[in-house]
DNA sequence: TCTGGGGTCCTAGGACCC
DNA sequence: TCTGGGGTCCTAGGACCC
């Protein structure tokens, strides 16, 4: 008997729950992104397969899916709760397979540790499982540790089932890009084509001082290993503790007047601060996110005097924040973040450079 | 061609202490 | 007067993920 993980990803997660409550959209381009509105500025959460042969996909600008999109296409609204609650019944069915530990990584994704002889056996039964209990499609990433399991989802979607490993690593990715691996951006490629490293075999290869020097001590062996397909082998099944909260929003129009600025914050670090105070922890910093126009992020910091329970207390840090931004330039995002502090059970949790848990 | 909203973790560099 | 290493904490920002 071997230790496996294996990764459970969804097929077209929201647009299929969309379709399992609108049946007659089976079959359609369905498009799910912002309020529904692809005049509006937002983007596409998910596209289903069929809006997907028209080159349209996640992150895509809804005004540019629009245009590539087929006069049948259904563009619908983002409906967080009916999606929290199929992310439920989804994960409830892989608990109860025998013998699991079950580590969320997403609303539609989850780690499953296993021993098994038979890892195809046990990826079938979850398959069988999901669809029993939701009638929704998925697939899964066979691996020996979360990095290979991880990448070899991609390779069985859909509705299938892939394996790699140590065996079959360097046969499958090593030609492929860096990109291709997982905590590997834009950024990342580009920098480690700067020192001659495009391909996966090429990073395996690298050499790690020069990747230190790089990425810092440790991104640096991060990446190196990542080029072998090294990664953590432990599914944990502690639950999640949040580390902050935030709220953001878009405008339609961009604000043009600090006054304008000054209340949307407001609006914003009243309801970060709400979501964090539901959890009983107390704010220790806050962050503002700001997009100027037409398209430059900065983010700003700053360290509350005390762990903070009193929302205008926060609200006032907040709108000093506020206070350092640029007046000349139109705003089109806002973001509040509340950094809350850790439960004392929580501190020394493992962290790995392999994020985006939610 | 126009780029969301929710998160996590890492790094550089300065301040400060011994 | 000009000057060491080592450590920790904090701020600011970057990169990535779903």
């Amino acid at each position: 008997m071997a230790d496996w993980v294996l990764h459970v990803d969804m097929d077209q997660f929201i647009a299929a729950v969309e379709v399992l409550r609108r049946p007659e959209l089976a079959g359609l381009p369905v498009i799910v992104g912002g309020r529904g509105d692809p005049t509006e500025r937002a983007v596409v959460s998910t596209a289903s397969y069929e809006a997907r042969a028209f080159g349209i996909g996640s992150g895509m600008p809804l005004k540019i899916a629009a245009r590539k999109a087929p006069d049948d296409a259904v563009f619908l609204p983002v409906d967080h709760e009916a999606y929290a609650v199929a992310s439920g019944e989804v994960m409830a069915a892989l608990r109860a397979l025998p013998e699991v530990v079950l580590e969320v990584i997403g609303w539609d994704e989850c780690f499953l540790g296993v021993t098994t002889d038979d890892p195809e056996g046990v990826a079938r039964a979850a398959q069988e499982a999901v669809l029993a209990a939701t009638d929704l499609h998925c697939s899964v990433g066979i691996g020996d540790n979360k990095v290979r399991a991880k990448i070899a989802t991609e390779f069985g979607k859909p509705r299938g089932v892939f394996r790699l490993t140590e065996e079959n690593w360097f046969a499958v990715m090593g030609d492929r890009p860096t990109r291709d691996l997982w905590g590997v951006g834009s950024k990342v490629q580009k920098r480690l084509g700067k020192h001659g490293i495009a391909t996966v075999r090429e990073l395996a290869a690298a050499d790690e001082q020069m990747l230190i020097a790089e990425f810092g001590p440790r991104m640096g062996v991060w990446y190196h290993e990542l080029g072998s397909g090294h990664g953590p082998r432990v599914v944990d099944d502690t639950p999640w503790v949040a580390r902050s909260h935030s709220r953001e929003t878009t405008f339609q129009q961009n604000l043009t007047t600090s006054a304008q600025v000054q209340s949307a914050v407001r609006e914003l670090a009243v309801q970060a601060f709400d979501d964090c105070a539901a959890e009983g922890r107390p704010i220790m910093r806050v962050h503002l996110k700001v997009r100027y126009a037409p398209f430059e992020t900065r983010t700003l910091g700053r360290k509350l005097a005390g762990p903070t329970e009193d929302r205008e207390e926060f609200i006032e840090e907040a709108l000093t924040l506020a206070g350092a931004l640029d007046p000349d330039r139109e705003v089109r995002l806002l973001g509040v973040r509340a950094e809350m502090s850790m439960p004392d059970d929580a501190d020394g949790l493992e962290r790995t450079p392999v994020r985006g848990r939610i």
